[in-house]
DNA sequence: ATTCTTACA
DNA sequence: TGTAAGGA
């Protein structure tokens, strides 16, 4: 399990900020995303392989998932579940992000002009 | 204890 | 993909 934070006595309050803060910060291993996704570590690390998924540059021994790679994850398991092919999956994850990442950069302009 | 690679079913 | 082996 995720270790406790200084910050965890304050659940019972709904803090966005804190939120935010908790799911940029957090990276997990491959055991704790295998377990939690129901995904085989098998599976992950050949998603991994294949560059559909990435880790956080740790250059070398173990793989590391952050939020968007975990929420990657969770989008192509739910297009498999679908029928798409793996690829299929994950090209259409990809595009989704992109999508969604220069929407927002296009409201950030209009707004941080 | 946990993750990694390799290899074979 | 699942699993076992052997090393880190």
């Amino acid at each position: 399990m995720a270790k406790k934070t200084s910050q965890n006595h304050k659940l019972s309050t709904i803090n966005i900020l804190d939120d935010h803060e908790f799911l940029t910060k957090l990276i997990v291993g491959i055991g704790e995303v295998a377990e939690i996704t129901n995904i085989p570590q098998r599976k992950l690390r050949y998603w991994q392989e294949k560059g559909l998924i990435k880790t956080v540059d740790e250059s070398g021994t173990t793989r590391r998932f952050n939020y968007l790679e975990i929420k990657k994850i969770l989008l192509i398991k739910e297009l498999l579940d679908e029928g798409f092919t793996l690829e299929a999956a994950a090209n259409k994850v990809e595009k989704r992000i992109e999508l969604i990442n220069s929407t927002f950069k296009k409201f950030k302009n209009r707004h941080t002009e």
